[in-house]
RNA sequence: CGGGGUAUAGCGUAGUCCGGUUAACGCGCCUGCUUUGGGAGCAGGAGAUCGGGAGUUCGAAUCUCUCUACCCCGACCA
Protein backbone atom coordinates (compact mmCIF):
# COMPACT_ATOMS: atom_id res chain seq x y z
CA UNK A 1 0.00 0.00 0.00
CA UNK A 2 1.35 3.30 -0.82
CA UNK A 3 2.28 5.85 1.87
CA UNK A 4 0.00 8.50 0.14
CA UNK A 5 -4.21 8.62 -0.25
CA UNK A 6 -5.89 9.25 -3.27
CA UNK A 7 -7.25 12.21 -3.06
CA UNK A 8 -11.15 13.03 -3.25
CA UNK A 9 -11.78 14.13 -6.37
CA UNK A 10 -9.85 11.02 -8.07
CA UNK A 11 -12.21 8.49 -6.59
CA UNK A 12 -14.25 9.21 -3.75
CA UNK A 13 -14.92 5.13 -3.16
CA UNK A 14 -11.64 4.02 -2.96
CA UNK A 15 -10.07 7.31 -0.98
CA UNK A 16 -12.83 6.10 1.74
CA UNK A 17 -11.78 2.20 1.40
CA UNK A 18 -8.25 3.72 2.16
CA UNK A 19 -9.04 5.89 4.85
CA UNK A 20 -10.63 3.27 6.42
CA UNK A 21 -7.94 0.79 6.39
CA UNK A 22 -5.06 3.51 6.97
CA UNK A 23 -6.77 4.77 9.96
CA UNK A 24 -6.68 2.07 11.31
CA UNK A 25 -10.59 1.87 11.65
CA UNK A 26 -11.61 -1.84 10.30
CA UNK A 27 -10.57 -4.39 8.09
CA UNK A 28 -12.47 -7.12 5.70
CA UNK A 29 -13.16 -10.21 7.74
CA UNK A 30 -13.07 -13.37 6.45
CA UNK A 31 -16.57 -14.00 5.16
CA UNK A 32 -18.09 -11.95 2.58
CA UNK A 33 -19.70 -8.74 3.92
CA UNK A 34 -18.16 -8.91 7.20
CA UNK A 35 -15.91 -6.40 8.72
CA UNK A 36 -13.61 -6.83 12.00
CA UNK A 37 -13.68 -2.94 14.16
CA UNK A 38 -10.37 -2.12 14.47
CA UNK A 39 -9.49 -1.00 18.35
CA UNK A 40 -9.37 2.60 17.15
CA UNK A 41 -12.71 2.23 15.24
CA UNK A 42 -13.93 0.16 18.01
CA UNK A 43 -13.41 3.13 20.22
CA UNK A 44 -15.44 5.98 17.95
CA UNK A 45 -18.43 3.43 18.72
CA UNK A 46 -17.76 3.10 22.17
CA UNK A 47 -18.06 6.59 22.87
CA UNK A 48 -21.11 7.50 20.41
CA UNK A 49 -22.63 4.65 22.70
CA UNK A 50 -21.73 6.13 25.85
CA UNK A 51 -22.69 9.45 24.90
CA UNK A 52 -26.38 8.00 22.96
CA UNK A 53 -26.86 5.10 25.81
CA UNK A 54 -26.60 8.46 28.14
CA UNK A 55 -29.25 10.20 26.14
CA UNK A 56 -31.92 7.49 26.42
CA UNK A 57 -31.94 6.78 29.75
CA UNK A 58 -31.81 10.26 30.52
CA UNK A 59 -35.27 9.94 28.37
CA UNK A 60 -36.55 7.30 30.72
CA UNK A 61 -35.39 4.24 28.63
CA UNK A 62 -34.03 1.35 29.91
CA UNK A 63 -31.57 -1.51 28.13
CA UNK A 64 -31.89 -5.29 27.78
CA UNK A 65 -30.87 -7.64 25.70
CA UNK A 66 -33.37 -10.88 23.15
CA UNK A 67 -32.10 -13.34 21.58
CA UNK A 68 -30.06 -13.45 18.52
CA UNK A 69 -32.23 -15.94 16.92
CA UNK A 70 -35.64 -15.76 15.85
CA UNK A 71 -38.09 -19.03 14.91
CA UNK A 72 -38.71 -18.67 11.12
CA UNK A 73 -42.03 -18.15 11.89
CA UNK A 74 -42.19 -15.01 13.91
CA UNK A 75 -40.72 -13.11 10.98
CA UNK A 76 -44.08 -14.04 8.98
CA UNK A 77 -46.45 -12.93 11.28
CA UNK A 78 -46.37 -8.92 9.76
CA UNK A 79 -46.98 -8.99 5.90
CA UNK A 80 -44.57 -6.12 5.36
CA UNK A 81 -41.93 -6.71 7.63
CA UNK A 82 -41.52 -10.86 6.12
CA UNK A 83 -41.70 -8.84 2.31
CA UNK A 84 -39.06 -6.12 3.25
CA UNK A 85 -36.52 -8.24 4.93
CA UNK A 86 -37.00 -12.48 3.37
CA UNK A 87 -34.18 -11.86 0.87
CA UNK A 88 -31.68 -10.98 3.35
CA UNK A 89 -31.72 -13.28 5.81
CA UNK A 90 -28.84 -15.60 7.51
CA UNK A 91 -30.96 -18.88 8.31
CA UNK A 92 -29.49 -21.52 10.39
CA UNK A 93 -30.98 -24.92 9.90
CA UNK A 94 -28.25 -27.96 10.81
CA UNK A 95 -26.64 -27.66 14.75
CA UNK A 96 -24.34 -30.44 14.40
CA UNK A 97 -20.88 -31.01 12.21
CA UNK A 98 -19.29 -34.21 11.55
CA UNK A 99 -16.36 -35.71 9.58
CA UNK A 100 -16.74 -36.54 5.95
CA UNK A 101 -14.85 -39.24 6.55
CA UNK A 102 -11.65 -37.36 4.55
CA UNK A 103 -9.97 -34.63 6.04
CA UNK A 104 -12.60 -32.25 5.69
CA UNK A 105 -16.17 -31.61 7.53
CA UNK A 106 -19.95 -31.56 6.97
CA UNK A 107 -23.08 -30.73 7.89
CA UNK A 108 -24.47 -33.76 9.70
CA UNK A 109 -28.28 -34.08 8.47
CA UNK A 110 -29.14 -36.04 10.92
CA UNK A 111 -29.40 -32.36 13.35
CA UNK A 112 -31.63 -30.73 10.74
CA UNK A 113 -33.81 -28.51 12.74
CA UNK A 114 -37.45 -29.10 12.57
CA UNK A 115 -37.94 -24.87 12.78
CA UNK A 116 -35.22 -23.21 11.07
CA UNK A 117 -34.06 -20.13 12.87
CA UNK A 118 -33.56 -16.32 11.53
CA UNK A 119 -30.47 -14.80 12.63
CA UNK A 120 -32.22 -11.30 13.19
CA UNK A 121 -31.90 -8.70 10.91
CA UNK A 122 -33.93 -6.62 13.46
CA UNK A 123 -35.87 -7.53 16.52
CA UNK A 124 -39.38 -6.46 16.13
CA UNK A 125 -40.63 -10.15 15.91
CA UNK A 126 -39.27 -11.75 18.60
CA UNK A 127 -39.81 -8.49 21.07
CA UNK A 128 -43.30 -8.47 20.23
CA UNK A 129 -43.20 -11.99 20.92
CA UNK A 130 -42.12 -11.37 24.97
CA UNK A 131 -44.33 -8.08 24.73
CA UNK A 132 -47.52 -10.27 24.69
CA UNK A 133 -46.41 -12.02 27.73
CA UNK A 134 -45.40 -8.64 29.71
CA UNK A 135 -48.26 -6.41 28.46
CA UNK A 136 -51.55 -7.17 30.26
CA UNK A 137 -52.42 -3.85 31.78
CA UNK A 138 -52.54 -0.55 31.37
CA UNK A 139 -50.05 -0.29 34.17
CA UNK A 140 -47.52 -2.29 32.25
CA UNK A 141 -47.15 0.85 30.12
CA UNK A 142 -44.93 2.24 28.53
CA UNK A 143 -42.45 -0.30 27.61
CA UNK A 144 -39.46 1.57 26.67
CA UNK A 145 -36.67 -0.93 26.07
CA UNK A 146 -33.59 -0.16 24.30
CA UNK A 147 -31.13 -2.76 23.32
CA UNK A 148 -26.89 -3.03 21.89
CA UNK A 149 -27.18 -5.96 19.82
CA UNK A 150 -25.28 -6.79 16.45
CA UNK A 151 -27.85 -7.69 13.47
CA UNK A 152 -27.60 -9.56 10.15
CA UNK A 153 -28.91 -8.34 6.69
CA UNK A 154 -27.37 -10.47 3.91
CA UNK A 155 -26.77 -7.64 1.55
CA UNK A 156 -25.84 -8.05 -2.38
CA UNK A 157 -22.68 -5.21 -2.12
CA UNK A 158 -21.50 -4.43 0.75
CA UNK A 159 -19.35 -1.42 1.85
CA UNK A 160 -16.82 -0.72 5.42
CA UNK A 161 -19.21 0.80 8.01
CA UNK A 162 -21.99 1.97 5.50
CA UNK A 163 -23.22 -1.33 4.73
CA UNK A 164 -21.78 -4.65 6.32
CA UNK A 165 -23.51 -8.78 6.55
CA UNK A 166 -23.35 -7.68 10.27
CA UNK A 167 -23.77 -4.80 12.08
CA UNK A 168 -23.86 -3.14 15.63
CA UNK A 169 -26.60 -0.72 16.72
CA UNK A 170 -29.15 0.06 19.28
CA UNK A 171 -32.63 -0.75 18.70
CA UNK A 172 -35.06 0.89 20.57
CA UNK A 173 -38.66 -1.04 21.10
CA UNK A 174 -41.39 0.54 22.94
CA UNK A 175 -44.56 0.11 23.74
CA UNK A 176 -47.37 2.39 24.62
CA UNK A 177 -51.30 3.02 25.53
CA UNK A 178 -51.87 5.66 23.00
CA UNK A 179 -51.44 5.95 19.22
CA UNK A 180 -50.69 10.03 20.35
CA UNK A 181 -47.67 8.66 23.16
CA UNK A 182 -46.66 6.78 20.33
CA UNK A 183 -45.90 9.56 17.89
CA UNK A 184 -44.57 11.36 20.97
CA UNK A 185 -41.92 9.16 21.14
CA UNK A 186 -41.23 8.82 17.41
CA UNK A 187 -40.65 12.09 17.67
CA UNK A 188 -38.53 12.55 20.68
CA UNK A 189 -36.11 10.20 19.78
CA UNK A 190 -36.06 11.73 15.68
CA UNK A 191 -35.04 15.00 17.88
CA UNK A 192 -32.26 12.74 20.05
CA UNK A 193 -31.23 11.32 17.05
CA UNK A 194 -30.70 14.84 15.54
CA UNK A 195 -28.65 16.05 18.63
CA UNK A 196 -26.39 13.43 18.68
CA UNK A 197 -25.54 13.76 14.98
CA UNK A 198 -25.28 17.38 15.00
CA UNK A 199 -24.03 18.44 18.75
CA UNK A 200 -21.78 14.92 18.81
CA UNK A 201 -20.97 13.79 15.60
CA UNK A 202 -20.63 17.52 14.03
CA UNK A 203 -23.14 15.99 11.66
CA UNK A 204 -25.46 18.35 10.43
CA UNK A 205 -29.11 16.54 9.50
CA UNK A 206 -32.05 16.84 8.11
CA UNK A 207 -35.07 15.62 9.75
CA UNK A 208 -37.93 14.05 7.99
CA UNK A 209 -40.49 11.40 7.16
CA UNK A 210 -40.17 8.89 4.62
CA UNK A 211 -42.13 8.47 1.40
CA UNK A 212 -44.43 4.97 1.80
CA UNK A 213 -41.53 3.42 -1.06
CA UNK A 214 -38.76 4.52 1.73
CA UNK A 215 -39.92 3.51 5.08
CA UNK A 216 -39.61 0.39 7.26
CA UNK A 217 -40.91 -2.97 6.63
CA UNK A 218 -44.17 -3.04 9.30
CA UNK A 219 -43.86 1.01 10.17
CA UNK A 220 -46.97 3.39 9.88
CA UNK A 221 -44.64 6.41 9.69
CA UNK A 222 -40.42 6.13 9.44
CA UNK A 223 -38.74 8.99 10.24
CA UNK A 224 -35.51 10.05 9.28
CA UNK A 225 -32.18 11.95 9.70
CA UNK A 226 -30.23 12.56 6.47
CA UNK A 227 -27.27 13.71 6.14
CA UNK A 228 -25.26 14.98 2.88
CA UNK A 229 -21.47 13.81 2.39
CA UNK A 230 -18.44 15.05 1.13
CA UNK A 231 -19.39 13.75 -2.42
CA UNK A 232 -22.70 15.38 -1.89
CA UNK A 233 -24.54 12.00 -1.78
CA UNK A 234 -27.29 11.20 0.71
CA UNK A 235 -26.73 8.99 3.53
CA UNK A 236 -29.19 8.07 6.07
CA UNK A 237 -27.98 8.23 9.27
CA UNK A 238 -30.78 7.07 11.42
CA UNK A 239 -34.56 5.95 11.87
CA UNK A 240 -37.29 6.07 13.77
CA UNK A 241 -40.19 4.43 13.17
CA UNK A 242 -43.86 4.67 14.27
CA UNK A 243 -45.11 1.21 14.37
CA UNK A 244 -48.98 1.59 14.65
CA UNK A 245 -50.63 -1.00 15.76
CA UNK A 246 -48.93 -3.62 13.14
CA UNK A 247 -46.77 -5.63 15.55
CA UNK A 248 -49.71 -5.56 18.29
CA UNK A 249 -51.98 -7.27 15.81
CA UNK A 250 -49.36 -9.61 14.39
CA UNK A 251 -48.22 -10.58 17.89
CA UNK A 252 -51.17 -10.27 19.86
CA UNK A 253 -50.56 -7.97 22.19
CA UNK A 254 -53.64 -5.98 24.31
CA UNK A 255 -53.80 -4.40 27.32
CA UNK A 256 -56.92 -3.57 29.68
CA UNK A 257 -57.69 0.07 30.07
CA UNK A 258 -58.61 1.60 33.10
CA UNK A 259 -62.74 1.29 31.84
CA UNK A 260 -61.73 -2.54 31.97
CA UNK A 261 -61.53 -2.40 28.05
CA UNK A 262 -59.04 -4.37 25.66
CA UNK A 263 -56.67 -2.14 23.30
CA UNK A 264 -54.61 -3.23 20.97
CA UNK A 265 -50.61 -1.93 21.63
CA UNK A 266 -49.00 1.39 20.02
CA UNK A 267 -45.21 0.67 19.20
CA UNK A 268 -42.44 2.63 17.93
CA UNK A 269 -38.76 1.34 17.02
CA UNK A 270 -35.77 3.38 16.33
CA UNK A 271 -32.27 2.75 15.57
CA UNK A 272 -28.82 4.17 14.80
CA UNK A 273 -25.47 1.74 13.20
CA UNK A 274 -21.92 1.42 13.17
CA UNK A 275 -22.82 3.48 9.75
CA UNK A 276 -22.12 6.65 12.01
CA UNK A 277 -19.07 5.70 12.01
CA UNK A 278 -19.23 5.77 7.77
CA UNK A 279 -20.72 8.89 8.23
CA UNK A 280 -18.44 10.60 10.10
CA UNK A 281 -15.36 9.96 7.80
CA UNK A 282 -17.45 10.49 4.72
CA UNK A 283 -18.43 14.13 5.87
CA UNK A 284 -15.45 15.40 7.48
CA UNK A 285 -12.69 13.66 5.85
CA UNK A 286 -10.04 14.99 3.87
CA UNK A 287 -7.10 14.72 1.26
CA UNK A 288 -5.25 14.08 4.25
CA UNK A 289 -7.35 11.52 5.71
CA UNK A 290 -9.96 11.15 8.87
CA UNK A 291 -10.99 14.66 10.54
CA UNK A 292 -12.95 13.33 13.95
CA UNK A 293 -14.75 16.06 16.56
CA UNK A 294 -13.30 15.97 19.49
CA UNK A 295 -16.44 14.91 21.49
CA UNK A 296 -15.97 11.38 20.21
CA UNK A 297 -12.83 11.15 18.73
CA UNK A 298 -10.70 8.16 20.82
CA UNK A 299 -7.79 10.89 20.78
CA UNK A 300 -8.38 14.12 21.41
CA UNK A 301 -4.97 15.47 21.73
CA UNK A 302 -1.75 13.88 20.56
CA UNK A 303 1.61 14.66 21.67
CA UNK A 304 5.09 14.51 19.53
CA UNK A 305 7.90 14.74 21.19
CA UNK A 306 10.87 15.94 18.99
CA UNK A 307 14.44 15.72 20.05
CA UNK A 308 17.96 14.30 18.58
CA UNK A 309 19.73 13.38 21.74
CA UNK A 310 18.88 11.43 24.79
CA UNK A 311 19.42 14.29 27.16
CA UNK A 312 17.05 15.84 24.87
CA UNK A 313 14.45 13.27 25.35
CA UNK A 314 14.62 13.48 28.97
CA UNK A 315 14.43 17.30 28.82
CA UNK A 316 11.07 16.79 26.72
CA UNK A 317 9.60 14.33 29.00
CA UNK A 318 10.55 16.28 32.17
CA UNK A 319 8.94 19.37 30.36
CA UNK A 320 5.81 17.70 29.39
CA UNK A 321 4.91 16.30 32.54
CA UNK A 322 3.04 19.39 33.71
CA UNK A 323 1.21 19.16 30.35
CA UNK A 324 -0.06 16.36 30.59
CA UNK A 325 -1.10 16.01 34.07
CA UNK A 326 -3.14 19.14 33.42
CA UNK A 327 -4.55 17.94 30.79
CA UNK A 328 -5.82 14.81 32.24
CA UNK A 329 -7.11 16.17 35.22
CA UNK A 330 -9.23 17.71 32.74
CA UNK A 331 -10.42 14.41 31.70
CA UNK A 332 -8.75 14.94 28.23
CA UNK A 333 -8.06 11.82 25.76
CA UNK A 334 -4.13 12.32 25.29
CA UNK A 335 -1.91 10.18 23.71
CA UNK A 336 1.93 10.05 23.76
CA UNK A 337 3.57 9.40 20.42
CA UNK A 338 7.61 8.35 21.88
CA UNK A 339 7.80 5.75 19.14
CA UNK A 340 11.30 6.24 17.19
CA UNK A 341 9.52 7.67 13.74
CA UNK A 342 10.73 10.51 12.92
CA UNK A 343 8.55 13.50 13.50
CA UNK A 344 7.71 14.12 9.72
CA UNK A 345 6.02 10.66 9.45
CA UNK A 346 4.31 10.77 12.95
CA UNK A 347 2.54 14.35 12.01
CA UNK A 348 0.85 12.30 8.58
CA UNK A 349 -0.02 9.24 10.12
CA UNK A 350 -1.87 11.45 13.17
CA UNK A 351 -3.54 13.45 10.79
CA UNK A 352 -4.22 10.26 8.91
CA UNK A 353 -6.22 9.12 11.99
CA UNK A 354 -7.87 12.39 12.44
CA UNK A 355 -6.79 13.29 15.89
CA UNK A 356 -8.36 16.88 16.60
CA UNK A 357 -5.42 18.53 17.93
CA UNK A 358 -1.71 17.82 17.57
CA UNK A 359 0.83 19.55 20.49
CA UNK A 360 4.65 19.33 19.29
CA UNK A 361 7.05 19.84 21.93
CA UNK A 362 11.04 20.23 20.77
CA UNK A 363 13.98 21.32 22.24
CA UNK A 364 13.40 24.83 20.84
CA UNK A 365 10.03 24.95 23.03
CA UNK A 366 11.51 24.05 26.00
CA UNK A 367 13.97 27.18 25.63
CA UNK A 368 11.61 29.19 25.06
CA UNK A 369 8.90 27.41 27.34
CA UNK A 370 6.65 27.30 24.14
CA UNK A 371 3.97 25.24 22.59
CA UNK A 372 3.46 24.30 19.42
CA UNK A 373 -0.39 23.20 18.52
CA UNK A 374 -1.47 21.66 14.86
CA UNK A 375 -5.58 22.07 14.49
CA UNK A 376 -6.86 18.86 12.04
CA UNK A 377 -9.93 21.12 11.08
CA UNK A 378 -7.86 24.31 9.94
CA UNK A 379 -3.78 24.71 8.27
CA UNK A 380 -1.19 26.17 10.08
CA UNK A 381 0.16 25.76 13.39
CA UNK A 382 -0.33 27.90 16.90
CA UNK A 383 3.39 29.04 18.85
CA UNK A 384 1.85 29.36 22.40
CA UNK A 385 3.57 29.96 25.99
CA UNK A 386 2.91 26.60 28.19
CA UNK A 387 0.59 28.37 29.95
CA UNK A 388 -1.47 29.46 27.76
CA UNK A 389 -1.63 26.41 25.79
CA UNK A 390 -2.56 24.34 29.41
CA UNK A 391 -5.45 27.02 29.04
CA UNK A 392 -6.07 27.30 25.75
CA UNK A 393 -6.54 23.17 24.85
CA UNK A 394 -10.14 22.53 25.97
CA UNK A 395 -11.12 25.89 24.28
CA UNK A 396 -9.67 24.46 21.02
CA UNK A 397 -11.69 21.29 21.31
CA UNK A 398 -14.76 22.88 21.33
CA UNK A 399 -13.96 25.50 18.72
CA UNK A 400 -12.96 22.55 16.34
CA UNK A 401 -16.32 20.62 17.15
CA UNK A 402 -17.84 23.33 16.26
CA UNK A 403 -15.89 24.33 13.03
CA UNK A 404 -16.19 20.35 11.74
CA UNK A 405 -20.22 20.92 12.07
CA UNK A 406 -19.83 24.63 10.48
CA UNK A 407 -17.98 23.73 7.63
CA UNK A 408 -20.09 20.54 6.92
CA UNK A 409 -23.20 22.69 7.32
CA UNK A 410 -21.96 25.53 4.46
CA UNK A 411 -21.04 22.34 1.96
CA UNK A 412 -24.33 21.05 2.56
CA UNK A 413 -26.15 24.03 1.93
CA UNK A 414 -23.82 25.65 -0.75
CA UNK A 415 -24.81 22.14 -2.00
CA UNK A 416 -28.67 22.23 -1.78
CA UNK A 417 -30.42 23.75 -4.60
CA UNK A 418 -34.66 24.52 -5.03
CA UNK A 419 -35.52 22.55 -8.43
CA UNK A 420 -38.77 24.00 -10.09
CA UNK A 421 -38.64 21.66 -12.88
CA UNK A 422 -37.54 18.61 -13.65
CA UNK A 423 -34.79 20.12 -15.84
CA UNK A 424 -33.37 21.50 -12.67
CA UNK A 425 -33.95 18.64 -10.73
CA UNK A 426 -31.86 16.36 -13.27
CA UNK A 427 -29.22 19.17 -13.49
CA UNK A 428 -28.98 19.67 -9.61
CA UNK A 429 -28.67 15.50 -9.32
CA UNK A 430 -26.20 15.60 -12.31
CA UNK A 431 -23.98 18.64 -10.23
CA UNK A 432 -24.49 15.94 -7.02
CA UNK A 433 -26.07 17.88 -4.07
CA UNK A 434 -30.00 17.94 -2.45
CA UNK A 435 -32.50 19.04 -4.79
CA UNK A 436 -35.49 20.43 -2.45
CA UNK A 437 -38.80 20.73 -4.69
CA UNK A 438 -42.51 19.83 -4.73
CA UNK A 439 -43.88 16.65 -5.48
CA UNK A 440 -47.01 15.33 -6.34
CA UNK A 441 -47.19 12.68 -3.96
CA UNK A 442 -47.83 9.76 -5.99
CA UNK A 443 -45.48 6.64 -5.45
CA UNK A 444 -45.70 6.38 -9.96
CA UNK A 445 -44.14 10.03 -10.17
CA UNK A 446 -41.61 9.44 -7.41
CA UNK A 447 -40.51 5.85 -9.56
CA UNK A 448 -40.47 7.55 -12.49
CA UNK A 449 -37.92 10.34 -11.29
CA UNK A 450 -36.10 7.33 -9.23
CA UNK A 451 -35.28 5.69 -12.90
CA UNK A 452 -34.54 8.60 -15.14
CA UNK A 453 -32.11 10.01 -12.53
CA UNK A 454 -31.50 7.69 -9.99
CA UNK A 455 -32.36 9.77 -6.79
CA UNK A 456 -34.63 8.94 -4.51
CA UNK A 457 -36.72 10.83 -2.49
CA UNK A 458 -34.88 11.11 1.25
CA UNK A 459 -37.52 13.04 3.15
CA UNK A 460 -40.29 14.79 3.36
CA UNK A 461 -38.46 17.58 5.93
CA UNK A 462 -40.43 18.09 8.73
CA UNK A 463 -40.34 22.24 7.82
CA UNK A 464 -41.46 21.28 4.26
CA UNK A 465 -43.44 24.54 2.96
CA UNK A 466 -45.63 22.72 -0.40
CA UNK A 467 -48.25 25.47 -0.06
CA UNK A 468 -47.22 27.54 -3.64
CA UNK A 469 -45.07 24.47 -5.25
CA UNK A 470 -45.86 22.69 -7.75
CA UNK A 471 -45.00 19.02 -8.45
CA UNK A 472 -41.18 19.58 -10.42
CA UNK A 473 -42.09 16.35 -12.55
CA UNK A 474 -46.03 16.84 -13.53
CA UNK A 475 -46.31 20.41 -12.52
CA UNK A 476 -49.28 19.66 -10.69
CA UNK A 477 -50.01 21.11 -7.37
CA UNK A 478 -47.70 19.90 -4.81
CA UNK A 479 -48.79 17.51 -1.57
CA UNK A 480 -45.03 18.01 -0.67
CA UNK A 481 -41.86 19.84 -0.61
CA UNK A 482 -39.25 16.66 -0.95
CA UNK A 483 -35.95 16.03 -0.81
CA UNK A 484 -34.40 14.74 -3.65
CA UNK A 485 -30.80 13.25 -4.21
CA UNK A 486 -28.80 10.13 -4.63
CA UNK A 487 -28.24 8.32 -1.53
CA UNK A 488 -25.99 5.69 -0.54
C1' C B 1 -28.79 -12.70 -9.11
C1' G B 2 -26.79 -10.45 -14.15
C1' G B 3 -22.15 -8.18 -16.32
C1' G B 4 -16.80 -7.33 -15.75
C1' G B 5 -12.20 -8.24 -13.19
C1' U B 6 -8.62 -10.27 -9.84
C1' A B 7 -6.01 -14.22 -6.98
C1' U B 8 2.18 -14.44 -6.76
C1' A B 9 5.87 -12.69 0.91
C1' G B 10 2.12 -8.83 5.91
C1' C B 11 0.44 -5.04 1.89
C1' G B 12 0.78 -3.30 -3.31
C1' U B 13 2.48 -5.28 -7.86
C1' A B 14 5.80 -7.32 -12.19
C1' G B 15 6.45 -11.89 -14.54
C1' U B 16 1.60 -15.34 -17.53
C1' C B 17 0.35 -13.71 -24.18
C1' C B 18 5.35 -16.88 -26.30
C1' G B 19 6.40 -23.03 -20.44
C1' G B 20 13.01 -23.55 -18.99
C1' U B 21 16.25 -24.67 -13.81
C1' U B 22 18.30 -19.67 -7.48
C1' A B 23 10.15 -16.37 -8.78
C1' A B 24 11.60 -10.13 -9.27
C1' C B 25 10.42 -5.09 -7.41
C1' G B 26 8.34 -1.23 -3.99
C1' C B 27 6.34 -0.56 0.90
C1' G B 28 6.33 -2.84 5.57
C1' C B 29 9.18 -6.12 9.12
C1' C B 30 14.14 -7.59 11.88
C1' U B 31 19.61 -6.09 13.15
C1' G B 32 23.33 -2.28 13.21
C1' C B 33 25.18 2.64 12.49
C1' U B 34 23.99 7.56 11.20
C1' U B 35 19.47 10.47 11.57
C1' U B 36 14.92 12.96 13.77
C1' G B 37 10.89 20.62 13.78
C1' G B 38 6.47 17.66 7.60
C1' G B 39 6.18 10.59 5.30
C1' A B 40 15.03 9.71 6.86
C1' G B 41 19.78 7.36 4.73
C1' C B 42 23.16 3.39 4.23
C1' A B 43 24.50 -1.74 5.08
C1' G B 44 22.94 -6.53 6.22
C1' G B 45 18.74 -9.97 6.96
C1' A B 46 14.03 -12.82 7.50
C1' G B 47 9.73 -13.84 4.91
C1' A B 48 6.21 -17.38 -1.03
C1' U B 49 4.40 -24.89 -0.98
C1' C B 50 2.71 -18.41 -7.18
C1' G B 51 -5.84 -19.29 -4.16
C1' G B 52 -7.34 -25.10 -3.99
C1' G B 53 -7.67 -29.60 -6.95
C1' A B 54 -6.91 -32.31 -11.45
C1' G B 55 -4.61 -32.63 -16.26
C1' U B 56 -0.89 -31.77 -20.53
C1' U B 57 4.63 -31.86 -20.53
C1' C B 58 11.27 -34.06 -19.76
C1' G B 59 9.87 -29.45 -17.21
C1' A B 60 4.05 -25.28 -15.15
C1' A B 61 3.31 -18.96 -11.59
C1' U B 62 2.93 -19.39 -17.10
C1' C B 63 -1.10 -23.97 -21.17
C1' U B 64 -6.15 -26.85 -20.31
C1' C B 65 -10.23 -28.21 -17.13
C1' U B 66 -12.53 -27.49 -12.54
C1' C B 67 -13.63 -25.53 -7.78
C1' U B 68 -13.34 -21.47 -4.35
C1' A B 69 -12.80 -16.62 -2.69
C1' C B 70 -12.64 -11.50 -3.11
C1' C B 71 -13.14 -6.70 -5.74
C1' C B 72 -15.77 -3.32 -9.21
C1' C B 73 -20.44 -1.99 -11.98
C1' G B 74 -26.02 -2.85 -11.91
C1' A B 75 -30.97 -4.52 -9.34
C1' C B 76 -31.89 -4.69 -3.35
C1' C B 77 -30.86 -2.30 1.33
C1' A B 78 -29.53 0.91 8.03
Amino acid sequence: MSKKLPKREDGFSSWYTQVVNKAGLADYGPVKGTMVIKPYGFQIWENIKEIFDKMIKETGHVNAYFPLFIPKSFLAREAEHIEGFAKECAIVTHTKLKSDGDNGIIVDPDSKLEEELIVRPTSETIIWSMYKKWIQSYRDLPILINQWANVVRWEMRTRLFLRTSEFLWQEGHTAHATKEEAQKETLDILELYKSLAENYLAIPVITGIKTEAEKFAGAERTYCIEAMMGDKKALQAGTSHNLGQNFAKAFDVKYQTKDNKEELVWATSWGVSTRLIGAIILTHGDDKGLRLPPKIAPIQVVIIPIYKSDEQKSLVKQYLVEIITNLESLGIRIYQDWTDNTPGYKFNNWEMKGVPLRLEVGPRDVENNNIVLARRDIDGKLFLSKEVTIKKIPELLNEIQNNLFSQALEFRDSNTHQASNFDELKKVIKEGGFARCGWDGKASTETLIKEETKATIRCIPLDEKPENLKCVFTGTPAKHEVIFAKAY
